[in-house]
DNA sequence: AAATCCACCGATAGCGCTACCATAACTTTT
DNA sequence: AAAAGTTATGGTAGCGCTATCGGTGGATTT
């Protein structure tokens, strides 16, 4: 077997040796500075001077040092991610797709949990204030806290958050449209010809939950559909709170033929409850869930849900974030954006007609 | 209210601002070489001297501009972290447990996916070794495959694992007794009264199933019991996998009172599959987990499990991988370890003597 | 007591790059 | 044709850190 690898393995620190901007200034015959110039597509360079530059740099197969850039520049940047407790499958995802944006764009990323309570935030927020971040990405439910956004400002900490509510728009935030992607969700649980349709709404501190809820209610009543009450539950988005809740629902006299859970751990919790009291999914009970976590796949049957694209996510908000740091230290006053991101309704397996 | 958050904040911009080595030298009436050397462990710093530049470092939260540092020609480390599928809720704590290491080691840690089959395999290692990393961390069952091996091997790039199999003593590992802990908790259930156990194995790739297989084994013999082949049924870590697996044991002629699953996902399946039956957990059926990640307490019943401190072991990897590296550069033939780390019987909910 | 040693610490000199300002080389204006 | 712009380029001075070597003072040796 040759398993040939090839790498184009740049070696991990400059070694001895290695070609510098001053090997292709002399080379080129400019300056130091000019070869700097032209790295940086600078605007002010003669085409001519920049051709020959050109041409150096490949000749000598040179790569400028990022240490030496950023350290010459100044231009280091360092951000925080401040987390709660989400679902694991949500936090891992969330994870992956911050870190490998700030690490292609060169930025050192910083992951602090929030503890519950105003002493755990206030650890945490002083842990990543104090290790000198330029901004941080909040997600639900930090970003919604005027305190924490208070305490951000005053340190002149640029935020951007990951939720849906946007206290001023000096501030940005990437998110999906929850209330719509709840909407849709019901409309289409609604087609499949359910009329009651039970409700688990999602932690009450997110922001999140509350978009959820009104879309599924605009649909419903879109439809031409009353809710009574007692469908709409709550949660916490957490498996357990989901047992209680479809629970709840099940133990109704009259039993909704469709239950919508905020998310995918109360919904995988609600498929277990139907279950054990003989209920099949889809046949006796549609569930769908939102989010399109890892679980969503990883139960029987596969959940019909919302698949919400959460590195995505993650990786547009260190983006803005980068840009804002950028804008800020430039002087300039960028305002800030509201990034949508798509969603999409997956159809699979926990949905169907009523019996 | 007055919040008042004590931050020994950097001034606004960090450009400006930043503690440097230089003021953390003032502060402690040392010279910035004498810091230098506190920083970076050198020897020859007399231990009072070490103190007052520690508090000093620690009082301006002083951290090292990484860039510098690099550029002066500082070891500056790079590790990988290869990571293939396993849970969500074990991936979260793993990667919070090495991130959080290799910030404080200031060592840059890239992690990277590794997706099944050669072509995945090729790809995530390809694109680690291109990166330029010092060293990896290897989980199962990456680090059990010796073509995988072989090419770290072949680039120079250190490897430790978190796993059970050390190929050659040149190769570092960190890892619990996982047999023992299977072993541990199969007795548990024998002193509970149950004769009739089964036992869901884990994904067969992984190294850690077949120590629990083993483990389990074990103490049923020590007990006099004998297992019939129908008890032990294969999983795959998945909770899916433990549905199936869950109901192949439930459905036997003579159903096993007690279900040892080898994680705590196939568990929680296990729990789920028992709810539809109508038989109640722990009343009508003991099911015991393996790992005590979050879902484990987040399911009903709380599951009786192996606590595995996932967070721990990643962080002694990363710590490990450091030392082999820093050996490696200096020239010295670091013997690898082998560290064994504490696992915990932790009882809850889900177990009970036989009905 | 002198000579030697050694643990500890500081001064100096860069690492490779870019901000910043000065200067040179052109253009355009008066 | 001289003055006043308008480019294009170069020189200088660090960015924050560490390698290297040289120096101090106290302990050990002769």
């Amino acid at each position: 077997m040759t398993w040939e690898l090839q790498v184009n393995a740049r070696s991990p620190r400059p070694k001895a040796g290695a070609v510098t901007i001053a090997d292709v200034a002399t080379a080129s015959g400019f300056s130091p500075m000019t070869v700097s110039r032209v790295i940086n597509n600078d605007t002010k360079v003669r085409e001519s001077t920049r051709l020959l530059v050109q041409q150096a740099i490949a000749a000598l197969n040179y790569s400028p040092n990022l240490a030496a850039r950023s350290l010459a520049g100044a231009d280091q940047m360092r951000i925080g991610l401040l987390y709660s407790n989400p679902s694991a499958a949500y936090l891992s995802r969330y994870l992956l797709g911050s870190l490998e944006q700030a690490r292609a764009a060169h930025v050192e990323l910083i992951v602090v949990k929030c503890d519950a309570g105003e002493q755990g935030e206030e650890d945490a927020i002083r842990e990543l204030l104090s290790s000198g971040v330029d901004g941080v990405i909040l997600s639900e439910p930090m970003c919604d806290s005027p305190r924490i956004l208070a305490l951000f400002a005053q340190f002149d900490t640029l935020v951007v958050a990951v939720g849906n509510w946007r206290p001023s728009n000096r501030m940005s935030i990437v998110r999906i449209d929850d209330r719509e992607a709840a909407a849709e969700m019901t409309r289409h649980i609604i087609s499949l010809g359910h009329r009651r349709v039970g409700l688990i709404i999602g932690n009450a501190l997110h922001k999140a939950s509350e978009m959820r809820r009104q879309g599924f209610e605009s649909a419903m009543q879109g439809a031409g559909i009353t809710v009574p009450p007692e469908y709409m539950v709550q949660g916490h988005f957490t498996y357990r709170s989901g047992l209680e809740a479809a629970a709840a629902l099940l133990d109704l006299p009259e039993r909704p033929s469709a239950i919508f859970a905020s998310n995918d751990d109360m919904a995988a919790a609600t498929i277990a409850v139907a279950h054990r009291r003989q209920l099949d999914v889809p046949r006796d009970l549609t569930v769908c869930g939102f989010d399109d976590t890892d679980f969503a796949q990883s139960i029987w049957p596969e959940l019909t849900t919302i698949h919400q694209p959460i590195a995505e996510m993650s990786r547009a908000a260190v983006d803005m974030l980068i840009d804002q740091i950028r804008a800020h230290r430039a002087g300039r006053d960028e305002s800030a954006r509201d990034q949508l991101l798509d969603y999409k309704l997956v159809l699979r397996d926990s949905d169907g007609p009523p019996g």
